[in-house]
RNA sequence: CGGGACGUGGCGCAGUUUGGUAGCGCGCAUCGUUCGGGACGAUGAGGUCGCCGGUUCGAAUCCGGCCGUCCCGACCA
């Protein structure tokens, strides 16, 4: 390719609204283009890193013994009606109606229409099986951000294994959990595989592979000392235990005039620390009111809750609420001797006792609260939010918390789907059993996007050469020097016979143009060709990664170059 | 959905407070001089000032409504 002829649309100056690197330097380099929030063309640059993540990703999947499909993107609404998700992800699906007034949804995910192909699925025999493909998904997302990271409109590959037992599923999962490994090592990312909730899927397990990253959506939970990782919407910690002290009898209510919070309680005199306070949230599941409790000093993590309780719809109620409900004003609210109301305590609160509450009467407290023999509790859950410091459960050591990219996802999803949608084979036995499902998503542009996150400096993209645009530039220094015109050309076919994805920048520009656009768009390897060099028979090399130079003469330097990007294809 | 900001040639911005008919930098075109790290000079093209309505002799500027985009939060396989 000349560079002269090719549409590369590199900007001067930083895009106003881009605030992440990825974005920023995307839209700058030429790869993408916004068409309006959430949605992006990409330009040939783009098209042309996303081929080959997606040839990465394809490749692994194909080594796992994954089949390709390619599934429509307009589904009819009936489909995800027999599943309840039409219900379930009704806020981010986006739906349409047809001429003859069919409803219809753009697919934000395939398992229903996969599922419904597997229910031709009739023995036991036939299993296991692995389907993917690599397909447009549509969700319409309250709050597209980031560029690539966060989309309305995007390429997934998703794939689906379906067995006849959970041993195979587990095989199935595991062979995933390695394929992404292998995926995310060749696209030069350095995921972390934690646990993980399973949200609106449903399920019964799921890793999701992180790659830190200041742009993220997720917090991580990880132990530096033992790998104990996790989502903070799944991590736990080990706390210390608190002395309660001997307690009365009963609880006894005592005046707090004026105290709202907390931090309030703590200084109140006859207060106490935060950790020896409930702190008591009103949340509204699915329309049903609901208590939940925390130890004064934790906060809660709703995925938890949700989680927990397998509610869909999870608010914290409003202010009008929680006085009807509970005769007081949020800052004096307690669970004591509420009784028509569930009541979810967190396991830090089990054994408690002596304890500072509200008394659902305005500016009113009560001492000496023993959790279990004066609350109701229904359900005991983990529902606190971990922090950073506490320590691992595993081995004891402070947990870090960190910023992460969610770059892949797999989930054991067991036999609902194959149930709301008739999937059944008949097993050994002549028995008619479900198919016991696993979904394995990978978001394509999210980890091109992550890629440069991770991959970049201050001069722009520094991609590896497993996905770069173009392994290698040949840059003439000065286009209407014959002899610079000459050699540049020969060195550039020549790294095309030699199977070199290379570009040539023949514009009649500045030097330091060419050398900055190079360095904006990330192309691993840059051969520099001017007289300055030529008068001495060589010309220069340099690494985009490291910034190293050095000086190759005119015959070995297509050999030499052909030569560091095999390397550099391999490594990664 | 709650909070905040913004919308002016392709890109980045000023002008809006105090209404008078649009400007700067980059980019683009032509010519000349330059040429190994984003050159210089000259000439030039390019804008319904997001949209609709109102006030006014006159609106980018004031008022109302709408649309769009970004950021924080909520939400999110």
């Amino acid at each position: 390719m000349r560079w002269s002829q090719a549409f590369i649309p590199t900007l001067r100056e930083d895009p106003a609204d881009a605030e992440a690197a990825s974005h920023r330097l995307l839209v700058r380099g030429g790869f993408v283009r916004q068409l309006m929030a959430g949605v992006y063309s990409l330009l040939p640059l783009g098209r042309r890193v996303r081929t080959k993540v997606m040839r990465i990703i394809r490749e692994e999947m194909e080594a796992i013994g994954a089949q390709e499909f390619v599934l429509p993107e307009l589904h009819p609404a009936e489909l995800w009606r027999r599943t309840g998700r039409y219900e379930v992800m009704a806020d981010v699906l986006l739906t349409l109606e047809d001429h003859r007034g069919g409803e219809l949804v753009l697919g934000p995910t395939h398992e229903e229409v996969f599922t419904l192909l597997a229910a031709e699925l009739t023995s036991y025999r036939e299993l296991p099986q692995l389907w993917y493909q690599i397909q447009t998904k549509f969700r319409d997302e309250p709050r597209p951000k980031s560029g690539l990271l966060r989309t309305r409109e995007f390429t997934m590959k998703d794939s689906y294994s379906f067995d006849l037992d959970e041993e195979g599923l587990d095989r199935q999962f595991r062979a995933h959990y390695d394929a992404y490994v292998r995926i995310f090592r060749r696209l030069g990312l350095p995921a972390i595989p934690v646990v993980a909730s399973s949200g609106a899927m449903g399920g019964s397990g799921s890793v999701e592979f992180m790659v830190p990253a200041a742009a993220g959506e997720d917090d991580v939970a990880h132990c530096p000392s033992c790998g104990y990782a996790a989502n903070v919407e799944r991590a736990t910690s080990t706390l210390p235990a608190v002395e309660d002290g001997e307690g009365p009898a009963a609880p006894e209510a005592f005046p707090t005039p004026g105290v709202r919070t907390i931090a309030d309680l703590e200084e109140f005199p006859g207060g106490a620390p935060a950790d020896r306070q409930i702190k008591t949230l009103v949340y509204f599941l699915d329309g049903r009111a609901t208590l939940v409790l925390l130890r004064g000093d934790h906060a809660l993590q709703e995925q938890k809750l949700r989680d927990a309780t397998g509610a869909v719809e999870v608010r914290p109620a409003r202010p009008e609420e929680i006085r009807t409900l509970l005769g007081a004003d949020a800052g004096s609210l307690g669970a004591v001797g509420v009784e028509d109301v569930p009541i979810i305590a967190d396991l830090a609160l089990r054994g408690r006792r002596n304890l500072v509450t509200g008394a659902n009467v305005d500016d009113t407290h009560l001492r000496g609260v023993d959790v279990e023999r004066d609350v109701a509790v229904s359900r005991w859950e983990d529902l606190r939010a971990v922090r950073a410091g506490e320590a691992c459960p595993d081995c004891g050591a402070p947990l870090e918390v960190f910023r992460a990219i969610e770059a892949g996802h797999i989930f054991k999803l067991g036999t609902r789907y194959a149930e709301a949608l008739g999937a059944t084979v008949l097993d050994v036995d002549g028995k008619q059993v479900p198919l016991v499902m696993g979904s394995y998503g990978i978001g394509v542009e999210r980890n091109l996007a992550t890629i440069v996150e991770v991959h970049h400096d201050d001069k722009g993209i520094v991609w590896p050469v497993s996905v770069a645009p173009y392994e290698a530039v040949v840059t003439i220094v000065k286009v209407d020097d014959t002899d610079s015109w000459e050699t540049g050309k020969r060195i550039y076919e020549e790294l095309e016979a030699l199977g070199v994805e290379v570009i040539v920048d023949d514009r009649d520009e500045r030097p330091g143009v060419k050398f900055n656009d190079a360095e904006l768009v990330g192309i691993p390897f840059r051969v520099t060709v001017g007289p300055r060099g030529l008068a001495e028979g060589v010309v220069e090399l340099t690494t985009r990664a490291t910034g190293e130079r050095e000086e190759l003469t005119v015959a070995e330097a297509a050999t030499h170059v052909a030569r560091l990007v095999e390397e550099g294809r391999r490594s990664e």
